[in-house]
DNA sequence: CAAGATCAAATTGTATGCAATCTGAATTTC
DNA sequence: GAAATTCAGATTGCATACAATTTGATCTTG
Protein backbone atom coordinates (compact mmCIF):
# COMPACT_ATOMS: atom_id res chain seq x y z
CA UNK A 1 0.00 0.00 0.00
CA UNK A 2 2.63 2.47 1.12
CA UNK A 3 4.99 3.36 -1.59
CA UNK A 4 8.56 4.07 -0.76
CA UNK A 5 8.10 7.18 1.48
CA UNK A 6 7.75 4.41 4.32
CA UNK A 7 10.05 6.74 6.63
CA UNK A 8 8.87 6.02 9.40
CA UNK A 9 9.61 2.69 11.10
CA UNK A 10 8.34 4.08 14.39
CA UNK A 11 8.90 6.64 17.12
CA UNK A 12 10.62 4.91 20.44
CA UNK A 13 13.99 5.92 22.59
CA UNK A 14 14.17 2.10 23.97
CA UNK A 15 16.01 3.38 26.80
CA UNK A 16 14.23 0.12 28.44
CA UNK A 17 11.30 -1.94 27.90
CA UNK A 18 9.56 -1.91 31.44
CA UNK A 19 10.77 1.38 32.42
CA UNK A 20 9.15 2.75 29.56
CA UNK A 21 6.04 1.10 30.07
CA UNK A 22 5.42 2.23 33.36
CA UNK A 23 6.54 5.88 32.04
CA UNK A 24 3.33 5.93 29.86
CA UNK A 25 1.06 4.35 31.89
CA UNK A 26 1.56 7.17 34.99
CA UNK A 27 1.53 9.64 32.04
CA UNK A 28 -1.38 8.51 30.97
CA UNK A 29 -3.05 8.07 34.11
CA UNK A 30 -2.28 11.46 34.84
CA UNK A 31 -2.91 13.19 31.49
CA UNK A 32 -6.99 10.81 32.19
CA UNK A 33 -6.88 13.06 36.09
CA UNK A 34 -6.62 9.29 37.27
CA UNK A 35 -4.14 10.84 39.47
CA UNK A 36 -4.59 14.00 40.66
CA UNK A 37 -2.30 16.82 40.93
CA UNK A 38 0.02 16.38 44.46
CA UNK A 39 -0.67 12.40 44.53
CA UNK A 40 2.14 10.49 46.05
CA UNK A 41 3.87 7.93 44.35
CA UNK A 42 5.12 5.22 46.19
CA UNK A 43 8.29 3.27 44.48
CA UNK A 44 7.19 0.53 46.04
CA UNK A 45 3.58 0.39 45.60
CA UNK A 46 4.16 1.08 41.60
CA UNK A 47 6.66 -1.39 41.70
CA UNK A 48 4.09 -4.32 43.50
CA UNK A 49 1.61 -2.93 40.75
CA UNK A 50 3.97 -3.43 37.68
CA UNK A 51 5.54 -6.28 39.40
CA UNK A 52 9.22 -4.58 38.94
CA UNK A 53 11.86 -3.82 41.23
CA UNK A 54 12.38 -0.37 42.70
CA UNK A 55 15.20 0.24 40.32
CA UNK A 56 12.97 0.30 37.35
CA UNK A 57 9.94 2.36 38.72
CA UNK A 58 12.52 4.99 40.05
CA UNK A 59 13.58 5.36 36.27
CA UNK A 60 10.42 5.59 34.98
CA UNK A 61 9.71 8.80 37.63
CA UNK A 62 12.59 10.39 36.85
CA UNK A 63 11.78 10.33 33.19
CA UNK A 64 8.46 11.74 33.92
CA UNK A 65 9.90 14.06 36.57
CA UNK A 66 11.90 15.42 33.44
CA UNK A 67 9.26 16.07 31.54
CA UNK A 68 7.42 18.19 34.09
CA UNK A 69 4.64 16.00 34.92
CA UNK A 70 6.08 14.68 38.12
CA UNK A 71 8.10 16.27 40.92
CA UNK A 72 10.98 14.35 43.23
CA UNK A 73 11.66 15.70 46.32
CA UNK A 74 14.96 14.71 47.50
CA UNK A 75 14.16 11.87 50.19
CA UNK A 76 10.75 12.57 50.29
CA UNK A 77 9.53 11.26 47.19
CA UNK A 78 8.02 11.91 43.79
CA UNK A 79 4.52 13.42 43.33
CA UNK A 80 2.24 14.58 40.16
CA UNK A 81 3.35 17.97 39.59
CA UNK A 82 1.08 20.84 41.21
CA UNK A 83 1.61 23.48 38.58
CA UNK A 84 1.53 26.88 39.59
CA UNK A 85 -0.11 29.89 38.09
CA UNK A 86 3.39 31.12 36.86
CA UNK A 87 4.00 27.78 35.24
CA UNK A 88 0.68 27.31 33.59
CA UNK A 89 1.29 30.98 32.05
CA UNK A 90 4.89 29.76 30.94
CA UNK A 91 3.19 26.24 29.53
CA UNK A 92 0.65 28.44 27.71
CA UNK A 93 3.17 31.08 26.53
CA UNK A 94 5.21 28.10 24.83
CA UNK A 95 2.53 26.55 23.28
CA UNK A 96 1.46 29.75 21.70
CA UNK A 97 5.22 30.10 20.13
CA UNK A 98 5.43 26.13 18.95
CA UNK A 99 1.92 25.41 17.95
CA UNK A 100 1.22 27.76 15.56
CA UNK A 101 4.51 27.02 13.42
CA UNK A 102 3.19 23.17 13.75
CA UNK A 103 0.12 24.16 12.82
CA UNK A 104 1.67 25.74 9.68
CA UNK A 105 3.74 22.96 8.98
CA UNK A 106 0.76 20.60 9.02
CA UNK A 107 -0.93 22.01 6.49
CA UNK A 108 1.88 22.12 3.93
CA UNK A 109 2.49 18.10 4.39
CA UNK A 110 -1.05 16.90 5.43
CA UNK A 111 -1.98 13.98 3.20
CA UNK A 112 -5.48 12.55 2.12
CA UNK A 113 -4.75 9.82 4.09
CA UNK A 114 -4.42 12.14 7.22
CA UNK A 115 -7.44 14.22 6.62
CA UNK A 116 -9.27 10.89 6.99
CA UNK A 117 -7.43 9.86 10.12
CA UNK A 118 -8.45 13.44 11.37
CA UNK A 119 -11.88 13.22 10.60
CA UNK A 120 -12.20 9.88 12.39
CA UNK A 121 -10.83 11.60 15.40
CA UNK A 122 -13.34 14.63 15.10
CA UNK A 123 -16.02 12.35 15.17
CA UNK A 124 -14.72 10.23 17.96
CA UNK A 125 -14.20 13.11 20.12
CA UNK A 126 -17.45 14.47 19.56
CA UNK A 127 -19.24 10.99 20.02
CA UNK A 128 -16.93 11.16 23.76
CA UNK A 129 -18.79 14.73 24.43
CA UNK A 130 -21.75 13.49 24.10
CA UNK A 131 -21.71 10.37 26.31
CA UNK A 132 -22.09 10.46 29.52
CA UNK A 133 -20.08 9.45 32.90
CA UNK A 134 -16.75 9.51 34.12
CA UNK A 135 -14.76 7.32 32.14
CA UNK A 136 -16.02 8.66 28.51
CA UNK A 137 -15.53 11.97 30.39
CA UNK A 138 -11.77 10.96 30.72
CA UNK A 139 -11.56 9.56 27.18
CA UNK A 140 -12.80 13.22 25.98
CA UNK A 141 -10.34 14.70 27.78
CA UNK A 142 -7.42 12.76 26.32
CA UNK A 143 -8.91 12.70 22.77
CA UNK A 144 -8.64 16.82 22.89
CA UNK A 145 -5.28 16.37 23.74
CA UNK A 146 -4.35 13.71 21.25
CA UNK A 147 -5.75 16.05 18.90
CA UNK A 148 -3.08 18.41 19.12
CA UNK A 149 -0.26 15.85 19.48
CA UNK A 150 -1.54 14.50 15.69
CA UNK A 151 -0.93 18.05 14.46
CA UNK A 152 2.23 17.62 15.74
CA UNK A 153 3.07 14.47 14.13
CA UNK A 154 2.33 15.40 10.65
CA UNK A 155 4.19 18.21 11.17
CA UNK A 156 7.12 15.95 10.54
CA UNK A 157 9.85 17.36 13.28
CA UNK A 158 10.02 14.80 16.08
CA UNK A 159 11.88 17.38 18.35
CA UNK A 160 8.92 19.50 18.10
CA UNK A 161 6.71 17.00 18.64
CA UNK A 162 8.07 15.60 22.38
CA UNK A 163 8.01 19.23 22.88
CA UNK A 164 4.40 19.49 22.39
CA UNK A 165 3.72 16.17 23.66
CA UNK A 166 5.22 17.66 27.62
CA UNK A 167 3.13 20.70 26.78
CA UNK A 168 -0.26 18.62 26.14
CA UNK A 169 0.48 16.91 29.07
CA UNK A 170 1.24 19.36 31.15
CA UNK A 171 -1.80 21.79 30.08
CA UNK A 172 -3.85 18.65 31.18
CA UNK A 173 -2.76 18.83 34.67
CA UNK A 174 -3.05 22.79 34.33
CA UNK A 175 -6.65 22.51 33.46
CA UNK A 176 -7.79 20.08 35.99
CA UNK A 177 -6.17 22.13 38.63
CA UNK A 178 -7.82 25.71 37.46
CA UNK A 179 -9.91 24.71 34.84
CA UNK A 180 -13.62 25.93 35.19
CA UNK A 181 -16.39 24.97 33.05
CA UNK A 182 -16.24 22.03 30.71
CA UNK A 183 -13.85 23.82 28.88
CA UNK A 184 -13.20 21.33 26.21
CA UNK A 185 -17.17 21.72 25.01
CA UNK A 186 -16.03 25.18 23.31
CA UNK A 187 -12.91 23.89 22.21
CA UNK A 188 -14.85 21.39 19.97
CA UNK A 189 -16.21 23.39 16.89
CA UNK A 190 -12.30 24.62 17.22
CA UNK A 191 -10.79 21.58 15.96
CA UNK A 192 -13.29 21.75 13.53
CA UNK A 193 -12.26 25.01 12.35
CA UNK A 194 -8.28 24.04 12.42
CA UNK A 195 -8.92 21.17 10.22
CA UNK A 196 -11.06 23.04 7.74
CA UNK A 197 -7.90 25.28 7.23
CA UNK A 198 -5.77 22.17 7.12
CA UNK A 199 -7.81 21.01 4.10
CA UNK A 200 -7.65 24.11 2.76
CA UNK A 201 -3.73 24.04 3.02
CA UNK A 202 -4.21 27.29 4.16
CA UNK A 203 -1.23 27.31 6.72
CA UNK A 204 -1.48 31.24 7.82
CA UNK A 205 -5.39 30.44 8.80
CA UNK A 206 -4.37 26.74 10.34
CA UNK A 207 -2.21 28.88 12.27
CA UNK A 208 -4.15 32.01 13.38
CA UNK A 209 -7.50 29.58 14.28
CA UNK A 210 -5.20 27.77 16.18
CA UNK A 211 -3.15 30.46 18.54
CA UNK A 212 -6.91 32.08 19.00
CA UNK A 213 -8.18 28.35 20.18
CA UNK A 214 -5.40 28.32 22.72
CA UNK A 215 -6.22 31.63 23.94
CA UNK A 216 -10.00 30.16 24.24
CA UNK A 217 -8.56 27.23 26.26
CA UNK A 218 -6.14 29.63 28.49
CA UNK A 219 -9.15 31.92 28.71
CA UNK A 220 -11.00 29.32 30.91
CA UNK A 221 -8.93 28.96 33.17
CA UNK A 222 -8.62 30.62 37.08
CA UNK A 223 -5.68 30.93 38.82
CA UNK A 224 -6.82 32.25 41.56
CA UNK A 225 -9.20 29.52 42.44
CA UNK A 226 -6.77 26.91 43.11
CA UNK A 227 -9.47 24.05 43.33
CA UNK A 228 -9.17 21.47 46.23
CA UNK A 229 -5.42 22.65 46.81
CA UNK A 230 -3.08 20.71 49.35
CA UNK A 231 -1.95 23.33 50.07
CA UNK A 232 1.61 22.04 51.02
CA UNK A 233 2.75 21.81 47.38
CA UNK A 234 2.18 25.44 46.88
CA UNK A 235 4.19 26.29 49.67
CA UNK A 236 7.30 24.08 48.99
CA UNK A 237 7.20 25.97 45.55
CA UNK B 1 16.82 42.78 53.24
CA UNK B 2 14.74 40.77 50.48
CA UNK B 3 10.96 42.09 51.15
CA UNK B 4 8.44 39.32 50.98
CA UNK B 5 8.98 39.24 47.12
CA UNK B 6 11.70 36.58 48.01
CA UNK B 7 9.08 34.02 45.62
CA UNK B 8 12.51 33.34 43.42
CA UNK B 9 14.10 30.57 45.79
CA UNK B 10 16.13 29.12 42.88
CA UNK B 11 16.20 27.21 39.78
CA UNK B 12 16.98 23.71 40.15
CA UNK B 13 15.50 20.16 39.56
CA UNK B 14 17.26 18.48 42.45
CA UNK B 15 16.55 15.15 41.15
CA UNK B 16 19.47 14.61 43.44
CA UNK B 17 22.80 16.03 43.47
CA UNK B 18 25.35 14.01 42.51
CA UNK B 19 23.99 12.70 39.29
CA UNK B 20 22.87 15.92 38.41
CA UNK B 21 26.58 17.01 39.05
CA UNK B 22 27.58 14.53 36.15
CA UNK B 23 25.14 15.27 33.99
CA UNK B 24 26.63 18.65 34.20
CA UNK B 25 29.99 17.70 33.66
CA UNK B 26 29.50 15.18 30.92
CA UNK B 27 27.07 17.74 29.13
CA UNK B 28 29.59 20.74 29.36
CA UNK B 29 32.18 17.56 27.84
CA UNK B 30 29.72 17.19 25.09
CA UNK B 31 29.22 20.83 23.94
CA UNK B 32 32.75 21.63 24.21
CA UNK B 33 33.72 18.81 21.95
CA UNK B 34 36.48 17.42 24.64
CA UNK B 35 33.94 13.93 24.26
CA UNK B 36 33.42 13.01 20.72
CA UNK B 37 30.24 11.96 19.05
CA UNK B 38 29.77 8.06 19.07
CA UNK B 39 32.17 7.84 22.16
CA UNK B 40 31.43 5.17 24.57
CA UNK B 41 30.26 6.47 28.00
CA UNK B 42 30.74 3.18 30.09
CA UNK B 43 29.22 3.04 33.62
CA UNK B 44 32.12 1.66 36.02
CA UNK B 45 34.32 4.13 34.13
CA UNK B 46 32.35 7.15 34.56
CA UNK B 47 31.80 5.72 38.34
CA UNK B 48 35.13 5.72 39.33
CA UNK B 49 35.83 9.19 37.87
CA UNK B 50 33.41 10.83 39.77
CA UNK B 51 33.61 7.80 42.47
CA UNK B 52 30.35 6.67 42.95
CA UNK B 53 28.02 4.03 42.16
CA UNK B 54 26.68 2.93 38.45
CA UNK B 55 23.10 3.47 40.02
CA UNK B 56 24.12 7.67 40.17
CA UNK B 57 26.15 7.27 36.34
CA UNK B 58 22.93 5.74 35.19
CA UNK B 59 20.58 8.15 36.26
CA UNK B 60 22.54 11.12 34.82
CA UNK B 61 23.14 9.01 31.12
CA UNK B 62 18.90 8.76 31.63
CA UNK B 63 19.02 12.20 32.03
CA UNK B 64 21.24 12.55 29.19
CA UNK B 65 19.56 10.48 26.70
CA UNK B 66 16.15 12.24 27.31
CA UNK B 67 17.59 15.39 26.32
CA UNK B 68 19.13 13.70 23.22
CA UNK B 69 22.95 14.23 23.53
CA UNK B 70 23.38 10.46 24.61
CA UNK B 71 21.71 7.35 23.34
CA UNK B 72 21.29 4.55 25.05
CA UNK B 73 21.01 1.14 23.03
CA UNK B 74 19.59 -2.33 24.99
CA UNK B 75 22.13 -4.44 26.68
CA UNK B 76 25.22 -2.43 24.67
CA UNK B 77 25.51 0.78 27.02
CA UNK B 78 25.38 4.73 26.75
CA UNK B 79 27.23 6.69 23.62
CA UNK B 80 27.52 10.51 22.93
CA UNK B 81 25.02 10.85 20.25
CA UNK B 82 25.54 10.87 16.79
CA UNK B 83 22.91 13.05 15.23
CA UNK B 84 21.89 11.83 11.62
CA UNK B 85 20.85 14.80 9.14
CA UNK B 86 17.40 14.07 9.73
CA UNK B 87 17.65 15.01 13.04
CA UNK B 88 20.26 18.07 12.41
CA UNK B 89 17.86 19.42 10.29
CA UNK B 90 15.36 19.30 12.75
CA UNK B 91 17.01 20.42 15.52
CA UNK B 92 17.78 24.15 13.41
CA UNK B 93 13.95 23.75 12.31
CA UNK B 94 13.26 24.09 16.12
CA UNK B 95 15.76 26.47 16.74
CA UNK B 96 14.06 28.60 13.84
CA UNK B 97 10.56 28.09 15.73
CA UNK B 98 11.07 29.06 18.90
CA UNK B 99 14.25 31.31 18.99
CA UNK B 100 12.77 34.31 16.63
CA UNK B 101 9.82 34.50 19.56
CA UNK B 102 12.36 34.18 22.61
CA UNK B 103 14.60 37.43 21.06
CA UNK B 104 11.51 39.21 21.17
CA UNK B 105 10.57 38.97 24.52
CA UNK B 106 13.93 39.45 25.30
CA UNK B 107 13.62 42.62 23.50
CA UNK B 108 10.82 43.10 26.03
CA UNK B 109 11.98 42.33 28.94
CA UNK B 110 15.67 43.41 28.63
CA UNK B 111 16.68 45.37 31.91
CA UNK B 112 19.87 47.66 31.48
CA UNK B 113 21.71 45.44 33.88
CA UNK B 114 21.30 42.66 31.39
CA UNK B 115 22.70 45.01 28.38
CA UNK B 116 26.07 45.11 30.73
CA UNK B 117 25.84 41.22 30.86
CA UNK B 118 25.44 40.92 27.28
CA UNK B 119 28.12 43.72 26.47
CA UNK B 120 30.47 41.39 29.06
CA UNK B 121 29.77 38.38 27.06
CA UNK B 122 30.20 39.46 23.77
CA UNK B 123 33.39 41.37 24.38
CA UNK B 124 34.61 37.38 26.10
CA UNK B 125 33.17 36.01 22.86
CA UNK B 126 35.56 38.06 20.85
CA UNK B 127 38.59 37.71 22.93
CA UNK B 128 38.61 34.57 22.90
CA UNK B 129 38.02 34.42 19.19
CA UNK B 130 41.49 36.08 18.57
CA UNK B 131 43.36 33.54 20.98
CA UNK B 132 44.95 30.22 19.85
CA UNK B 133 44.70 27.18 20.80
CA UNK B 134 42.34 24.13 21.39
CA UNK B 135 41.14 25.06 25.03
CA UNK B 136 40.41 28.73 23.71
CA UNK B 137 38.62 27.00 21.02
CA UNK B 138 36.66 25.14 23.47
CA UNK B 139 35.71 28.44 25.39
CA UNK B 140 34.49 29.98 22.47
CA UNK B 141 32.34 27.45 21.11
CA UNK B 142 30.62 27.17 24.60
CA UNK B 143 30.46 31.09 24.97
CA UNK B 144 28.39 31.06 21.68
CA UNK B 145 26.67 28.80 22.59
CA UNK B 146 25.59 30.65 26.18
CA UNK B 147 25.10 33.47 24.61
CA UNK B 148 22.15 31.99 23.02
CA UNK B 149 21.39 30.72 26.27
CA UNK B 150 21.52 34.37 27.69
CA UNK B 151 18.78 35.02 25.81
CA UNK B 152 16.95 32.42 26.72
CA UNK B 153 17.47 33.36 29.98
CA UNK B 154 16.18 36.89 29.67
CA UNK B 155 12.89 36.16 27.76
CA UNK B 156 11.66 34.59 30.91
CA UNK B 157 10.42 31.33 30.30
CA UNK B 158 11.73 28.62 31.89
CA UNK B 159 10.34 26.26 30.12
CA UNK B 160 11.14 27.61 26.23
CA UNK B 161 14.97 27.65 28.92
CA UNK B 162 14.99 24.12 28.85
CA UNK B 163 13.86 23.40 25.16
CA UNK B 164 16.82 26.04 23.96
CA UNK B 165 19.38 24.41 26.02
CA UNK B 166 18.77 20.96 24.25
CA UNK B 167 18.94 22.80 21.30
CA UNK B 168 21.95 24.67 21.84
CA UNK B 169 23.70 21.54 23.04
CA UNK B 170 22.47 19.51 19.96
CA UNK B 171 23.49 21.89 17.96
CA UNK B 172 26.75 21.92 19.19
CA UNK B 173 27.31 18.45 18.44
CA UNK B 174 25.50 18.88 14.73
CA UNK B 175 28.25 21.43 14.56
CA UNK B 176 31.20 19.16 15.59
CA UNK B 177 30.07 16.36 12.91
CA UNK B 178 28.95 18.30 10.23
CA UNK B 179 30.53 21.80 9.94
CA UNK B 180 33.20 23.35 7.50
CA UNK B 181 34.59 26.93 7.94
CA UNK B 182 35.82 28.15 11.56
CA UNK B 183 31.71 28.96 11.47
CA UNK B 184 31.82 30.38 14.81
CA UNK B 185 33.50 32.97 13.49
CA UNK B 186 31.23 34.29 10.67
CA UNK B 187 28.28 34.65 13.38
CA UNK B 188 30.42 36.86 15.93
CA UNK B 189 29.36 40.03 14.18
CA UNK B 190 25.67 38.79 14.05
CA UNK B 191 25.70 38.51 18.02
CA UNK B 192 26.52 42.09 18.26
CA UNK B 193 23.74 42.90 15.34
CA UNK B 194 21.35 41.20 17.73
CA UNK B 195 22.15 42.96 20.66
CA UNK B 196 21.96 45.88 18.96
CA UNK B 197 18.21 45.50 17.85
CA UNK B 198 17.98 44.15 21.91
CA UNK B 199 19.17 47.73 23.24
CA UNK B 200 17.24 49.54 20.99
CA UNK B 201 13.86 47.19 22.05
CA UNK B 202 13.45 46.08 18.73
CA UNK B 203 11.62 42.99 19.06
CA UNK B 204 10.74 42.47 15.32
CA UNK B 205 14.26 43.26 14.18
CA UNK B 206 15.60 41.06 16.88
CA UNK B 207 13.75 38.17 15.43
CA UNK B 208 14.78 38.34 12.06
CA UNK B 209 18.09 39.21 12.72
CA UNK B 210 18.11 35.61 14.95
CA UNK B 211 16.33 33.77 12.42
CA UNK B 212 19.05 35.26 9.41
CA UNK B 213 21.96 34.21 12.14
CA UNK B 214 20.57 30.42 12.56
CA UNK B 215 20.34 30.26 8.56
CA UNK B 216 23.95 31.22 8.10
CA UNK B 217 24.99 29.00 11.01
CA UNK B 218 22.79 25.92 8.88
CA UNK B 219 24.38 27.45 5.61
CA UNK B 220 28.05 26.66 7.13
CA UNK B 221 27.28 22.73 7.34
CA UNK B 222 27.79 20.09 5.06
CA UNK B 223 25.81 17.12 5.76
CA UNK B 224 27.16 15.00 2.77
CA UNK B 225 30.87 14.74 4.65
CA UNK B 226 30.02 13.04 7.31
CA UNK B 227 33.15 13.62 9.07
CA UNK B 228 35.38 11.05 11.04
CA UNK B 229 32.14 8.69 11.10
CA UNK B 230 32.05 5.84 13.04
CA UNK B 231 29.56 4.45 10.87
CA UNK B 232 28.54 1.91 13.13
CA UNK B 233 26.56 4.63 14.29
CA UNK B 234 25.11 5.77 11.50
CA UNK B 235 23.61 2.58 10.15
CA UNK B 236 22.27 1.95 13.53
CA UNK B 237 19.42 4.47 13.03
C1' DC C 1 43.36 -19.49 4.81
C1' DA C 2 38.60 -17.93 5.15
C1' DA C 3 34.30 -18.77 7.48
C1' DG C 4 32.09 -20.32 11.25
C1' DA C 5 31.73 -22.09 16.13
C1' DT C 6 33.04 -21.66 20.98
C1' DC C 7 33.96 -19.44 24.96
C1' DA C 8 35.75 -16.13 28.50
C1' DA C 9 35.88 -11.32 29.76
C1' DA C 10 33.41 -7.22 29.98
C1' DT C 11 29.23 -4.72 30.44
C1' DT C 12 24.57 -3.86 31.19
C1' DG C 13 19.72 -4.84 33.48
C1' DT C 14 17.57 -5.72 37.63
C1' DA C 15 16.80 -6.99 42.37
C1' DT C 16 17.96 -6.40 46.93
C1' DG C 17 20.21 -4.89 51.32
C1' DC C 18 21.57 -1.25 54.32
C1' DA C 19 22.04 3.39 55.95
C1' DA C 20 20.01 7.99 56.06
C1' DT C 21 15.97 10.61 56.21
C1' DC C 22 11.35 11.74 56.78
C1' DT C 23 6.59 11.24 58.97
C1' DG C 24 3.19 10.93 62.14
C1' DA C 25 1.72 9.47 66.50
C1' DA C 26 2.40 8.56 71.23
C1' DT C 27 4.58 10.69 75.19
C1' DT C 28 6.31 14.05 77.95
C1' DT C 29 6.55 18.72 79.69
C1' DC C 30 4.97 23.12 81.00
C1' DG D 1 -4.80 21.11 77.41
C1' DA D 2 -1.33 22.89 74.07
C1' DA D 3 3.27 22.68 72.62
C1' DA D 4 7.41 20.37 72.29
C1' DT D 5 9.90 15.85 72.24
C1' DT D 6 10.82 11.21 71.24
C1' DC D 7 10.70 7.32 68.66
C1' DA D 8 9.18 3.54 65.61
C1' DG D 9 7.59 2.64 61.03
C1' DA D 10 7.87 3.82 56.39
C1' DT D 11 10.39 5.46 52.45
C1' DT D 12 14.09 7.03 49.83
C1' DG D 13 19.33 7.18 48.27
C1' DC D 14 22.90 4.49 47.18
C1' DA D 15 25.93 0.52 46.74
C1' DT D 16 26.38 -3.99 45.49
C1' DA D 17 25.41 -8.78 43.92
C1' DC D 18 23.93 -11.68 40.36
C1' DA D 19 21.92 -12.97 35.96
C1' DA D 20 21.55 -11.95 31.02
C1' DT D 21 23.69 -10.18 27.09
C1' DT D 22 27.21 -8.59 24.16
C1' DT D 23 31.97 -8.64 22.38
C1' DG D 24 36.12 -9.99 20.71
C1' DA D 25 39.41 -13.54 20.60
C1' DT D 26 40.62 -18.18 20.04
C1' DC D 27 39.87 -22.38 18.13
C1' DT D 28 37.89 -25.47 14.77
C1' DT D 29 36.72 -27.04 10.11
C1' DG D 30 36.17 -27.21 5.38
Amino acid sequence: MKPETDTFPMRDDTPDDRSQLIREALHNAIVERRLAPGTKLVETEVGELFDVSRTVVRAALQMLAFEGLVKIERNRGAFVAYPTPEEARQIFESRRVIEPEIAQRAAERMTNADVKAFQAHLKEEERLLVERGPSARRAAIKASGDYHLMLAAVAGNQILERFMRELIARSSLVIALYGQSGASSCARSEHADILDALIARDGKKAASTILHHIDHIEADLDYKAASNAPLRQALRL
